[in-house]
DNA sequence: CTGAAAGCGCTTACAG
DNA sequence: CTGAAAGCGCTTACAG
């Protein structure tokens, strides 16, 4: 007839034993009130972590209900973005998890510090986030990594913070596989429109650009070499820049997809026929590529099994299993289309 | 010293005064047990209604916390669909509402049943949800409707049941205009590569093109019309066929800007030209009617709208406030671009 | 600031 | 299938 300890969840009785302490005491502290001294309050909560209390909400919270996952991009208009995406909603499906969508937009600048948007992930009782791109700055992810929240970033602007775990593709490789293959169709004056300069995947982009050239003895001229941003306006005003210049280039290589049709179409307004007056190599190998007119050689990137493999990390991490790798590439591999043939 | 009446929240010894039945029984209701009489279940939800009745779990989940709108696709392979969420997401931002995305597939055979499915959201403490298309069937949008869960539909393919509030587009208006075009610039061989038959949209479009023939005397040849699905092997397929007919129509007018890419790509392939030897105008008006070659003329949906709109419509619900009205079309305008010209 | 006592709201176990 | 009774787990009101 003894009373079986350690059965059951813990209850608020347990906590106050294991405190020394009665109840309504530890009912004070959880539920913040102020009239609980120092002493009290710091042994009630050693207790609360030390038998794992939760209270009925938390437990019916965490209890039948599917986990949930934030993803958070900082826009949904590209094809890019919405690849990613498409990869999480498979697998997510798959893990049967839910997803929290989150578009900040450019205003950066929330109305959340980041201390309360980390506080609000806990209290809404989220299993981790995914964050592409650059839709959180370090001073957020930071505030993440400080509490234990799961946080994978999918081609992070910037080296993310701590040990924050992040997904990518082999840019580097790929910048080198699109700019040999213009090389060994005989091009050697080869542009480079390039993403943003703090960007670590537009940088990786560049020096697989430039390590081909260098393989081949070709050099690098700076005036070839264009940073900007990955949207279809970089490409339009990329072209106008390039064709002003003395030696114009044969062959471009778009950092992304966008970029390169926004060289398409103003190739179209100057009537510079692509391929034959000008290749064109493009980045990421959404259907974009595939559909545009000529349709485009891109340097694939795996962008739906980068979105799967973040929810994979996240769900691990939140398990508490450990990861091999804080950082994953996944292999890019270049898709030869319609739009590069050798220099007339 | 009575006992005041009506004050604070409904309890659930209050919904078994008002049920005729005990709390325990009540309990048994609310928990989902089997053993209560048909009779009695009915009264005691009856009374849940009446009274308004929450269970500590939702009280808590409703309180603090920023209200959570679930959207369902069941694809986001779109352009048509990713500008809808960006319609839902932009306002969502503005009301500062959160967004659970949900993206069903192909296999509407779930392994929920709608019954369930609608538990999960009131347990969840969804305010709402928009659906998209076809993701839910008319049982499920029943079950949600029965619950009285706040529900709108973005281009239903079916009337959805009850009450249930839709938004969409002027199809029929839209179909006109897009053949009325078509019949000024002097084509009066048209075919229409439409959706799924049953689909209100296509239906709608469809009796908008039939409109405009009639009033321009030219007779409807059933040849001419061929239903189908969204996607761009629809387009593919059913200019084979129209090229196979004895009277080659000299204009199309799909019922989707995907149908008419597959035009596109297939008149490529057969080095038809577009628009000098057959011209053609889609519906949606995406981005990627701008960015075809050439521009497709296109019907534009305010798509971005239709999604904020459904998002107000949920929240208005939610808020008890009534409805002007169960419908609500947007309006559509066609947009001229080079894929149309006249008949040789 | 603390806790014994009372109380609240719901659930469980079981007699009928 | 129903509900009186007991019980559970937490919170509240208040004496000290």
């Amino acid at each position: 007839m003894s009373t079986v300890q350690g059965v059951g969840r813990p209850t608020l009785a347990a906590v106050a034993r294991e405190a020394g302490v009665s109840a309504p005491t530890v009912s004070k502290v959880i539920n913040g009130r102020e009239d609980v001294a120092a002493g009290t309050r710091a042994r009630v909560l050693a207790a609360l972590e030390q038998t794992g209390y939760q209270s009925p909400l938390q437990r019916k919270t965490a209890e039948g209900r599917t986990p949930t996952v934030e993803v958070v991009f900082d826009s949904l208009n590209s094809a890019y973005a919405v690849e990613v995406l498409n990869g999480v909603m498979e697998h997510a499906a798959v893990e049967d998890v839910q997803v929290m969508l989150n578009v900040t937009g450019r205003q950066s600048a929330s109305k959340l510090t980041p201390e309360r948007r980390a506080q609000r992930i806990l209290d809404e009782g989220r299993v981790g986030l995914i964050v592409v791109t650059s839709a959180f700055g370090e001073a957020q992810l930071d505030a993440f990594y400080r509490r234990h929240i799961p946080v994978v970033v999918i081609d992070p602007l910037n080296p993310p913070p701590g040990d924050v775990v992040s997904v990518g593709a082999s840019n580097w490789a790929g910048g080198k596989s699109a700019t040999a293959h213009l090389l060994e169709l005989g091009h050697r004056r080869i542009a480079y429109l390039g993403g943003p300069a703090e960007a670590e995947c537009s940088q990786a982009r560049l020096h697989g650009y430039m390590a081909a050239l260098m393989a081949s003895g070709v050099a690098v001229n700076d005036e070839y070499i264009i940073p900007g941003v990955f949207r279809p306006e970089h490409g339009v005003r990329g072209l106008r820049k390039l064709l002003a210049l003395d030696e114009r280039p044969t062959a471009i290589f778009a950092a992304s997809d966008s970029i390169a049709l926004g060289v398409l179409a103003e190739a179209r307004r100057q009537r510079i026929r692509i391929p034959d007056d000008l290749s064109l190599a493009g980045f990421d190998g959404t259907f974009q590529a595939e559909e545009a007119v000529p349709a485009l050689t891109s340097v694939a990137q795996p962008l739906q099994e980068m979105g799967r493999a973040a929810l994979r990390f996240v769900l691990r991490q939140a398990r508490g299993e450990l990861l091999d790798s804080r950082r994953v590439e996944l292999a890019t591999h270049l898709v030869v289309r319609e739009s590069t043939a050798p220099p007339r």
